[in-house]
RNA sequence: GCCGGUGUGGCGAAAUGGCAGACGCGACGGACUCAAAAUCCGUUUCCCCCUAAAGGAGUGUCGGUUCGAGUCCGACCACCGGCACCA
């Protein structure tokens, strides 16, 4: 049969599904012993069509699934949509469709898509966030961990945006904007529903040092953490109160000059009210956008009335509120050391206020030697703190603080999970009963665009009873943050229609934690930490084991063109689809698997790349249609002619690296050029060869079954065609055979004062001093030795090389 | 500013401390063809050289460790990414 992916691709699908190939083993069937094996991928956006980069993501990830079959692991490897969230709704505004109606097209045109790829997904488990028997879960979940403290609410100042009508996470604010509609942001006290991620933030840091994951990810979750090692010393004002700061240089306290408030510090707020000239210094710090506010370095302060007293020298401190202040990191204070600290520094010069020295150092902002510091002076900074808190008795504390926030995941809008609460006049917020979940989604709502969420124009939503006292009652109208959905969506896979529980711990434990998780290092700090969150909760809940939920990550690089990323807005879109219509989807994915390493961007200039994948596909179509299927037995290595000899040894070296390669290295680009190399020697094959047939059959049978994993379609046909048995994707992965991984002859290279001079071939068997020998009589290496002495000869193991050292 | 990563032919890249440039793309030359496409064969880091043999240089720069460094260590340069008034 000659090589028409087009015909052949669609014929060979079918196969799979109707074989149950892909079906993933339930918990109490999986053989006792087995090797499991769990491939994610980050579940998609049901945008409407793949992209470039899905089909990158989910190719890795098939290669993966299918070799780890092979080679005998139970394999989970599942697929689902992440189908909540803003396009869908925008879309029923634009085009009058419901979100429910959109997304499930959407799906389906997916589905389709991906399925043309003969990517090897459990059907079976499919899920899909929108329905309610999956966010009944989110609800559930959250009704747990209600009970547990681990949710609360709270005012806080959020980002809202106006033109969504709702609040933003941090990590989706990019630049004082939304970081996908870019619609600006600004800062609005809300009640809000959190998570307290803040609970396992010194977990979440030091559980990244155990999981094989990039560094950048890793790096980049570190810094989002924040974790800072300080003080925190009260304060007495004058009148009275106090005010608590958070420091890192404790040892600098002999150097404070002034503090610095945020201009939302209840302190600042009070005295604003008998100030007009600081409450107007407020206004105009509130009315920046966040965006100016960082954009500006400039230090802004103003003074109050209010003074705070030096612990320890019982001075009089002025109290300023200044725009460099933050009221949501450490306590909304700092204490002011201008010898010592840049910002302070900058801050003084413009406020002419003194800049006492009070450490010696090689730099002004490094730990040093405490002077001017009263009976401190002359200590290490270091014990410096150590001292000054116990001095300060009670008054300061050693502590640690975060930059990273409780998860605020109230969202003012309808096409998400409904948070699963009442409001009763009577008993406040109370949460809905678990027997009464899921609370749907409601039908009857209108798409306006504008206003507030169309979820608070449903009559038959709206109104309810109080789950505590039976009286009328008024339903919560905001719907979960979508990453609620995706932060542990991948347990729901391994028991998707358990109606008792998300998932059922056997499920769990059998499969969890994920050997292999592939996406885009967008997910970097916020679903990545939010899923590992989750897992933590979900642990000290009782239904999963373990403390990380992603043992190894990979995050892939972008499908580029030309140097930009694909995106409708600049036109430049290669279409799936289409390369697939015209190469078929086997020479897409060589061509992806092959193009770069796989965390490296790819550049797609043109179809040069994929028309090479497509001409290595037909050449070994050609190599197996030229072969007659043969029965002959292999003969015995001593009976094999040298080339034949070379080609089975040349196959066994293949089979052994790209096991490594699969396994260990993860490295996938290196395994389609081991194929290329492999089918280049079987080419070279003499005509002639006199054990041909049994040579050929043995070595293409095996080339077949290695290549499948990333040519999955063609090694199917090209597998009946030598008259293999089944199916492909379900023969065994080669084994190395040892006695074939060395020639007979090995060439030997003669190094001479470390550069390469000569090549000997010796018998494989030769030992150590006979490829001594060899070396020194190598007739290149000999004119670079003449009237030379040999003071040192080096010979690694594996013994392929002889180092000779002379003077 | 802080943190992380990356620098190798015309291009994508390989080299798991041991022959730098495997494999592929492109280009050039040739075969087949009336011609083209497709296919097949060959050449393709630089210098020296008519050519070859034999040399020499070469993995961002400078230094170090080692019999041996693209790989390990130190400093620097360039680029990419993340964070950033975080007290």
């Amino acid at each position: 049969m000659p090589f028409q992916p087009l015909q052949q691709e669609p014929e060979i699908q079918r196969r799979w599904l109707e074989s149950g190939a892909f079906r993933a083993k339930r918990a109490a069937e999986l053989p006792a012993g087995s090797r499991t094996f769990y491939m994610l991928v980050m579940l998609p956006y049901p945008s409407g069509r793949i992209h470039m980069g899905h089909v990158r993501n989910y190719t890795l990830g098939d290669v993966t699934a299918r070799f780890r079959r092979m080679r005998g692991d139970e394999v989970m490897h599942p697929l689902g949509w992440d189908s909540f969230g803003l396009p869908a709704e925008n879309a029923a505004i634009k085009h009058g469709i419901h979100p429910a109606l959109w997304t499930r097209r959407n799906i389906e045109e997916m589905k389709g898509q991906i399925q043309k790829m003969g990517i090897s997904y459990d059907w079976d488990r499919e899920i899909a966030s929108f329905q309610d028997d999956y966010y009944r879960w989110n609800q559930w979940l959250f009704l747990q961990m209600w009970e547990r403290g681990d949710v609360f609410r709270a005012m806080r100042t959020v980002n809202w945006c106006e033109e969504l009508g709702t609040v933003l996470a941090n990590e989706q604010v990019v630049d004082g904007k939304d970081e996908r509609t870019g619609y600006p942001v600004v800062q609005k006290p809300l009640e809000q529903y959190f998570f307290r991620t803040t609970k396992y933030a010194d977990e979440l840091l030091y559980c990244l040092d155990g999981l094989d994951w990039p560094d950048n990810v890793k790096t980049m979750q570190r810094n989002w953490i924040g974790r800072s090692e300080g003080a925190r010393l009260a304060f007495d004002l004058e009148g009275g109160s106090q005010v608590e700061v958070f420091t890192t240089r404790l040892d600098t306290l002999f150097g404070v000059t002034f503090m610095a408030l945020s201009t939302e510090h209840p302190v600042i707020e009070k005295a604003a009210e008998t100030d007009p000239a600081l409450k107007a210094f407020c206004d105009q710090v509130a009315a920046m956008s966040r965006e100016d506010r960082l954009m500006s370095d400039i230090k802004l302060g103003h003074r109050s009335a209010v003074s705070a007293i030096h612990p320890f020298t019982g001075e009089k401190v002025p109290v300023f509120a200044a725009n460099y202040v933050l009221m949501d990191y450490g306590t909304g204070a700092v204490m002011g050391v201008p010898a010592h600290d840049e910002r302070d520094h900058a801050f003084a010069l413009k406020y002419g206020l003194p800049i006492p020295k009070v450490i010696e150092a090689e730099s002004e902002w490094d730990l040093g030697v405490l002077v001017n510091s009263g009976e401190f002076t002359g200590m290490r900074s270091e014990d410096a703190v150590t001292a000054m808190v116990a001095k300060l008795q009670g008054r300061a504390e050693k502590t640690v603080t975060y930059k990273l926030k409780d998860w605020g995941l109230s969202r003012q809008r309808y096409w998400g999970t409904p948070i699963p609460t009442v409001h009763c006049p009577a008993c406040g917020v109370v949460p809905e009963r678990p027997e009464n979940l899921p609370v749907r989604l409601p039908e009857d709502v209108a798409f306006t665009g504008h206003g507030p969420s169309p979820l608070t124009t449903s009559a038959s939503f709206l109104d309810t009873t109080c789950p505590h006292c039976g009286k009328p009652a008024r339903r919560e109208t905001d719907t979960m943050d979508t990453f609620v959905d995706s932060s542990w969506y991948w347990l729901r896979y391994l028991d998707p229609k358990n109606p008792e529980l998300p998932f059922a711990k056997a499920e769990s434990d059998a499969w969890m934690p994920v050997d292999l998780y592939v996406g885009g290092i967008e997910h970097a700090t916020m679903h990545l930490i939010y899923a590992r969150y989750f897992y933590k909760v979900l642990r000290d809940l009782g239904l999963a084991s373990g403390p990380e939920p992603f043992q190894k990550l990979i995050c892939q690089g972008m499908v580029l063109k030309d140097g930009s990323k694909m995106s409708k807005s600049r036109g430049n879109i290669v279409d799936p689809d289409e390369v697939i219509s015209k190469y078929g989807a086997d020479a897409l994915r060589l061509f992806m698997i092959f193009a770069a390493p796989i965390e490296k961007e790819i550049d797609w200039t043109g179809f040069e790349g994929i028309e090479g994948a497509s001409r290595f596909l037909k050449r070994i179509t050609r190599m197996v249609e030229e072969h007659e299927v043969c029965g002959d037995a292999l003969p015995g290595r001593d009976q094999l002619s040298p080339e034949e000899k070379a080609l089975l040894i040349k196959l066994n070296q293949t089979i052994a690296r790209l096991t490594d390669d699969l396994e260990k290295r993860y490295q996938f680009n290196t395994v389609v050029s081991g194929l290329m190399e492999l089918s280049n020697a079987i080419t070279d094959l003499p005509a002639d060869a006199p054990h041909r047939g049994a040579v050929m059959q043995h070595v293409l049978d095996a080339f077949v079954r290695l290549m499948s994993p990333v040519a999955p379609h063609l090694a199917e046909q090209l597998w009946s065609q030598l008259g293999g048995p089944g199916l492909c994707m379900q023969a065994a992965w080669p084994a190395a055979d040892p006695a074939y991984l060395e020639a007979d002859e090995v060439m030997v290279v003669v190094q001479v004062n470390g550069k390469v001079r000569g090549r000997v071939n010796v018998p494989a068997s030769a030992t150590e001093a006979d490829r001594r020998a060899a070396a020194l009589a190598c007739p290149e290496a000999q004119a670079h030795l003449a009237g030379k002495e040999v003071v040192k000869i080096v010979v690694p193991p594996g013994g392929k090389l002889v180092s000779l050292v002379v003077k």
